[in-house]
DNA sequence: CCAGAACTTTACCACTCGGTAGATAGCGGG
DNA sequence: CCCGCTATCTACCGAGTGGTAAAGTTCTGG
């Protein structure tokens, strides 16, 4: 893609700092999504945004640093959409509301699941910039099961259960967008928690 | 890391191309399985084996066919150690001895785990050039599965559920090697062989 | 209506990428 | 012993990488 001047010159648009960060934000987990951060580079984005990759480092002074914005202002906005999601009881039908929730809100997010996964697999290599981000994310996660799993014979053996069949559950659906997660997801809940 | 001659020149090691071709396998199957394949280069590759890039590519013609060849090497290798499995009978007995017999074996193969993770995540893709193999290879297994559980109330749903519970305790384990998946397992399994 | 702030640009830099062409050197067979 | 085969090398290419410096252009407040 040379993407040289196709029938007009490019016309030299100024947005506001706010606008121009989150479109830049919203294009690079866009594209980060889709091939893996090691995939993609500065220009890319700039180009999703139509402007340079030298604009793109007028507001954030890294790659690097980039992607680790995309991940914080994911998470800040999980944290609103789920904010009044209160912290389920410590019996299996509060717990198994409360995760099926969740659950049903995240594949109604393809492109966020496929970018946690993508770059949670780069992020084994602790030289990826995301490694401690996702190192910590995922012990905060079996912390919070394992609360809410109290009710387990083994809370620890649970918790590590089912987060490994949840995300397992979410790469099937990505590698194959026909199946039905929902079901599979009910199987699984029917036996888990009784 | 420039890696200039220190303290030595290098020597001009010649090796039978059966050795280096083998030699440059095992190394690139290192290299991907650490860091993803888009962050591997042929200099690597050549650096960890103390030749040249020019003469890794003097055995593979591209990358990309070396990551195939990676692929392919592994899957003939899988085909001789677990060549004398049997296929299971469609019972619930059999089939939970089969695959915790083929899950005890994996988790022998770090490395390997880890670079189906990492390429499977990559190669969601369609540029990527390892996207038809794990296509391919995705079907196969579920249908595999599928046969395998047919005792099964809804063999198709089963199929989905045990492998996402798999790859997704597998994926859990390289995030943290302290964890049993053992007794994970067997936890799932106590419900699921039932 | 002008001046300054700042958003976006062009012009670079040093480096790495995958890949090609041709020279060099180590080994086995005569 | 040396000659041919070929494994490995040096040298190079064009494109792309993240990043820096500074000029230009657009908007806005006084």
């Amino acid at each position: 893609m040379t993407s040289t001047d196709e029938t007009e010159a490019r016309r030299k648009v100024r947005l506001s700092p706010e606008v121009r960060r989150e479109q830049i934000i919203r294009q690079a987990t866009r594209l980060i999504s889709g091939s893996g951060f090691n995939a993609v580079s500065l220009a890319d984005v700039g180009e999703a945004c139509g402007i340079r990759k030298q604009s793109v480092l007028h507001y954030f002074p890294s790659m690097n640093q980039l992607l680790l914005a995309v991940l914080e202002h994911r998470d800040a906005q999980d944290f609103v959409t789920a904010g009044e999601e209160p912290m389920p009881e410590p019996t299996p039908a509060a717990a198994r509301q409360y995760f099926t929730r969740i659950f049903e809100r995240n594949i109604n997010q393809r492109e966020i699941i496929r970018l946690y996964y993508i770059l949670g697999a780069e992020a084994l290599s602790p030289t990826h910039p995301a490694h401690d981000y996702f190192t910590q994310r995922s012990r905060q996660a079996t912390a919070e099961l394992e609360m809410a799993l109290a009710w387990k014979a083994d809370p620890g053996v649970a918790a590590v259960e089912l987060l490994a069949f949840w995300q397992g559950l979410e790469i099937e659906w990505l590698r194959n967008p026909d199946l039905d997660p929902l079901a599979v997801w009910a199987a699984f809940c029917h036996r888990f928690f009784a």
